[in-house]
DNA sequence: ACCGTTCATCGTAATATTGCGATAAGTTTC
DNA sequence: GAAACTTATCGCAATATTACGATGAACGGT
């Protein structure tokens, strides 16, 4: 059906898929390791930056915004995108509680 | 047109997205969480602890295969899966990386 | 008021994912 | 060999994702 079955699963399961679903795409990698080497919010050169056009960039950047790992503060004329270091944690801790007991 | 668009991205980014996009489903994470919780090979009650078909969770365990998040040997009559720990261990350094310097 | 710049959204098309039942493939046991 | 058990694969349908051009919305400067 194509339908996940959300409901079937814990919040946390489901939360954990969300995170690594924001993820599950180089072009969104991409973003995130841009907005980390700057240490600073970026003014959209994102477009610049990456082999997409300007309507598949904004998608992208909804998809990361609506997971909560990016935020979006407009500067006009420009928007200006900064990683949400608290959701940042929370993707470690998550993937950390995870995989901390066997690696 | 819904193809993703590999080849414009680093070998590095289309892994990290390859990784992310394996626990990118509920089911999936349920799964690991469960090979982890067990810390040993489970030999397939995977189908009675999970809420999908039999051939659901057969599609989700080859989509962990194919990532080498998970490994399936035969044990007849049944098969044994167990976490990849060197895989995981690739998971866990290659978001530390990314992570490790803001949180 | 009119541009130009920047970004979001809409509409569309191609492809991928999710899910299940049915069927096939591989063993062991009888 | 036949039957039982376990898992993989096929075929289908519903939905989601990816990508782009075109258009729209918001703002600043002229």
């Amino acid at each position: 059906m194509g339908l996940s079955k959300t409901a079937s699963f814990s919040t946390e399961q489901n939360r954990i898929a969300e995170l690594a679903k924001a993820l599950a795409h180089p072009a969104r990698v991409a973003i995130v390791q841009y907005l980390l080497k700057a240490e600073a919010c970026i003014c959209g050169d994102l477009v610049d930056a990456l082999p997409l056009s300007q309507s598949t960039v904004s998608q992208h950047l909804k998809a990361l915004k609506t997971a909560g790992i990016i935020t979006g503060s407009v500067e006009p004329p420009k928007v200006c995108y900064c990683l949400n270091i608290t959701v940042l944690k929370e993707f470690n801790s998550a993937f950390g509680e995870m995989f901390s007991r066997c690696c």
